[in-house]
DNA sequence: ACTCCGAACGTTCTAGAACCAGTC
DNA sequence: GACTGGTTCTAGAACGTTCGGAGT
């Protein structure tokens, strides 16, 4: 695809270097850009031969399109391009027209769109930082979770266990009670156990009352929707997405 | 602050209506508009005396700046301004200068920019949608980790208990062991208790070992940044903030 | 060969952005 | 010394034109 530069570039190239027109438009001393000495003749007498048009500000939009940088000077225009020299007419091939780079890939490639390009710059660097956190919430709530079913079935085996050392309790209580005349040391004992007014009796009923509406299954705590992490994921500027719909 | 027009408003007027550049800037016969009869000339010669430049593209931007629409013709260049008429001087003090749209309320205000535009609402929406799922699990979150700790709490509760009752069997069994003979039913209960050979004695003593490692306190359990709610909220686009720093 | 289509190029008008200058 | 307007260079956007290649 280099094999020749587009007309546009043909056709400055020529200009600059016709002889007849070394009054309106010529190569600086140095050869490295070229001048235009006569704004007006070069816009009435030498544009129109080479274009459609007669506009000055259609040809220099021209240059910007193919990253020609105009020179600052007193009372001349100059244009000059890494690739534009003169006698280097085969660099000419490497000289391209940018196509507007926003719609290439949309990322502009310059300082312009600076306020947008600022903002989308902040919602996807907000973007990673919440998709972390999300991502980190989720392991930490999941491993809660775990943490919670484990605990629950530790206090089921506790609640058993308790149901035997009651029943236990009870046999020994009433082997107590047939076999053996009043004691105080069996009824101490077993002031001890059946009493259930003493505090830690209440809040433990208390809070069992409140662990009964606690879903004991894993399955019934709601879980963590996977579609955080899929998205999010999705809009964090992979290369190859075709403009995602949300 | 209509009370003056802008030094450009009124120069333009002041050269459109000299009589003596009427053969390169004049009005239109219908008086609604200006046209530029002689581009050269006008560049070289009128420029110069009433602006700092005698670059036309310069007075074009102005023009553009000031809402000036170029009118489609034939060799010639007119531009035309709702309020821009001739005879109509009293009218210019209506006319403003347009500060960049963008800068003003942040929402550029055509079709420009579009595919940054597109990014910008995508961004938005998706940022609205993570900030919500953030908080729920927030929720979700907090909800298990108070759970946890109750279950804690009941879980140590239970402990204490279980610890009473052993040194309550351990008193029965005392008791038993000191003022009965050998009874089967004694020796029974004695060996239920004792023996931690059982399967859910093994089982438990796991549970607990792994407990041990759990952290007991709410403290010790690394909290939820508060920091995402803050952040996304603040980055969802609210009027006044400025220019947020990430 | 022919035509249709799409991509790149060309022309025009307008706006963005950086910088400068006057003014309050 | 911040704010508004002026100047300069470059880019956006719409639309027209050309050119080459796929499908017939």
């Amino acid at each position: 695809k280099n094999k020749h530069p587009t007309t546009f570039l043909c056709k400055i190239y020529e200009m600059v270097n016709e002889e007849s027109l070394e009054n309106i438009i010529s190569w600086t001393a140095e050869g490295d850009s070229f001048i235009i000495k006569d704004c007006s003749a070069f816009s009435e007498q030498v544009l129109p031969k080479y274009f459609r048009h007669n506009n000055f500000s259609s040809f220099v939009r021209q240059l910007n399109m193919y990253d020609f940088k105009k020179i600052k000077t007193e009372h001349n225009i100059t244009f000059s391009h890494r690739l534009f020299k003169k006698n280097k007419r085969n660099l000419l091939k490497y000289i391209h027209r940018q196509t507007s780079e926003l719609y290439v890939d949309n990322k502009p490639k310059k300082k312009h769109n600076q306020k947008l390009n600022e903002k989308v710059n902040e919602y996807e660097a907000e973007q990673n930082k919440v998709d972390f956190l999300v991502k980190h919430l989720e392991g930490e709530y999941n491993t809660v979770l775990e943490r919670n079913q484990k605990l629950i079935s530790m206090l089921i085996q506790y609640r058993k266990r308790e149901e035997r050392f009651q029943s236990l309790l009870a046999t020994y209580s009433e082997y107590a009670t047939c076999k053996l005349t009043s004691k105080s040391s069996s009824q101490e004992a077993e002031q001890e156990f059946t009493g259930n007014s003493d505090l830690e009796s209440e809040e433990m009923s208390a809070s069992w009352n409140e662990f009964s509406e606690v879903p004991l299954k894993l399955e019934q705590i709601q879980p963590i929707t996977p579609s955080v992490s899929e998205n999010s994921s999705a809009c964090s500027l992979g290369e190859g997405q075709k403009k995602p719909k949300y």
